[in-house]
RNA sequence: GGAGAGAUGGCUGAGUGGUCGAAAGCGCUCCCCUGCUAAGGGAGUAAGGGUUAAAAGCCCUUCGAGGGUUCGAAUCCCUCUCUCUCCGCCA
């Protein structure tokens, strides 16, 4: 969410902003709408005083034993009109609350112009793509029996798989790598959180209201949702409360599967693993100070850049152009690794800033030593990396002639010593 | 699942219809005193919003959430959520 004071004061500059997006903000609908919510607030106010004065009038006339009966009959009157006043004020903060949901952050300054993807610009280049002395096969061929589709849509439907002996375990080895690659190396606390949640922490994170139908949506009564990343948990970990500057930044790791309806990806990745209903990640998560977020960017772009690293997996980085931007994010980069199957880069990782945008929503503060006051912190989180779609370069770029896959030197202590799987 | 207790400011914790945005303590800030591994005294200190060029001041809202009673609610009633204790069940 973006200030409402920002929105209310500079209207036409965040409309600008917006734009860069593509997204237009209805700038007259929003001041009407605005102009409407002050003056019934106003009006409520004063009503409010009213109110409030002649009912302590009342109070000292009954101490005094004066008789208050023509006092009462008139302040209730007062409060007839008041209620209504009330009731007009809910109606329009609730819809002006809606259209301020629905608003994307603010582009950081940094970030290019552009629509699409096609308009993201390449920041680094690791590695080289490996050339193949044969042809390259994909990773749903290289896994063969290991990785099998077909039982996983018998038990539940499409995009979602069955992994098996070496596979299964290449996949849990490589969760305890990036988690111990990252709670050791870059000192993240590990958490545990639930996969379930309620719909005030998907508002919270910037998945509500606006992108439901990318949920799943559990239990008929409560509106529990299961995660899509683990960056809704844990982000709300700050969730109502103030971080004392000198325990920030607050930097958390954690595994979780991740569930997502991939509602209007029809047709898209449809082969393999590379977009499931279901997947794992290790999700870097930061609660830092306002002034430092974008240094945390970088610091932890490039901590998910290590895990590609000591995988020695080509990979790029970009920074994603404006229109490319996700909803709540005010610069990110996304981190590409190479496909041999594919011969082009494929999003592993997304390094976001969210600034301010997460936190007002969640009533995330710290308490700032300047000014002694709780102030708005920022939040960033970024894949550290996707597990799923790193199964899938591992086989891809250590496939052999013969059809078999190696495993990485840095894989070799948590699969059993094994070279190949 | 059954029975009971509770939810108050950064924290602990008083407060059962008006003078309570709320005692006290802790913490924090400032000042004074003191010279020795410290302590003592005083003052201030909830958040959000409106009015303002800004501040002061004034006003509104907020005592888990939502609804209700009342001229007036932290305080009474209803619903919900969460926490704790005991019993039951259980990975």
């Amino acid at each position: 969410m973006l200030s409402p004071k920002l929105l209310r004061g500079e209207t036409d500059k965040v409309a600008n902003n917006l734009a860069r997006r593509g997204h237009e903000l209805d700038v007259s609908g929003y001041k009407k709408l605005e102009a409407r919510r002050k003056a019934l607030h106003m009006e409520t106010e004063r009503f409010r005083n009213e109110r409030n004065v002649r009912s302590k009038s009342i109070g000292q006339a009954k101490a005094k034993g004066e008789d208050i009966e023509p006092l009462k009959a008139e302040v209730d009157k007062l409060g007839e009109r008041l209620k209504d006043l009330e009731g007009d004020l809910k109606v329009v903060t609730r819809e002006l609350r809606e259209v301020e949901l629905g608003l994307p952050n603010l582009l950081d300054e940094s970030v290019p112009d552009g629509k699409s993807e096609e308009d993201n610009q390449e920041v680094r280049v690791w590695g080289e793509p490996k050339t193949f002395s044969f042809d390259v096969k994909d990773h749903v061929d290289l896994g063969g029996e290991q990785m099998d589709f077909e039982v996983a849509a018998k038990i539940t439907g499409s995009r979602f798989v069955v992994l098996k002996g070496s596979v299964a375990r290449l996949h849990r080895a490589l969760i305890q790598f990036m988690l111990d690659t990252h709670t050791q190396e870059h000192e993240y606390q590990e958490v545990y959180v639930p996969y379930v949640v309620h719909a005030g922490s998907l508002v919270g994170t910037g998945q509500l209201p606006k992108f439901a139908e990318d949920l799943f949506r559990i239990s008929h009564e409560q509106p529990f949702f299961l995660i899509p990343t683990a960056e809704v948990p844990v982000t709300n970990l700050a969730r109502d409360s103030i971080i004392e500057a000198e325990d920030m930044p607050l930097k958390f790791v954690a595994h979780t599967p991740c569930f997502r309806s991939e509602a209007g990806a029809y047709g898209q990745d449809t082969r393999g693993m590379i977009r499931q209903h279901q997947f794992e990640k290790v999700e870097l998560v930061q609660i830092v100070r306002p002034d430092a977020s974008y240094e945390a960017l970088e610091q932890l772009t490039g901590q998910a850049e290590t895990i590609l690293q000591r995988l020695n997996l080509p990979y790029r980085t970009v920074i994603l152009c404006a229109g490319d931007t996700g909803f709540g994010s005010a610069k990110t980069y996304d981190i590409e690794v190479w496909l041999p199957s594919q011969a082009r880069y494929r999003e592993i990782s997304s390094c976001s800033n969210f600034e301010t945008f997460q936190a007002r929503r969640m009533g995330a503060r710290w308490r700032n030593p300047e000014t002694g006051k709780a102030e708005v912190l920022h939040t960033l989180n970024g894949s550290g990396l996707a597990v799923g779609r790193t199964l899938v370069a591992i086989l891809e770029n250590y496939q052999r002639e013969d059809g078999t896959v190696e495993v990485p030197e840095a894989l070799r202590g948590y699969m059993g010593g094994r070279e190949t799987l």
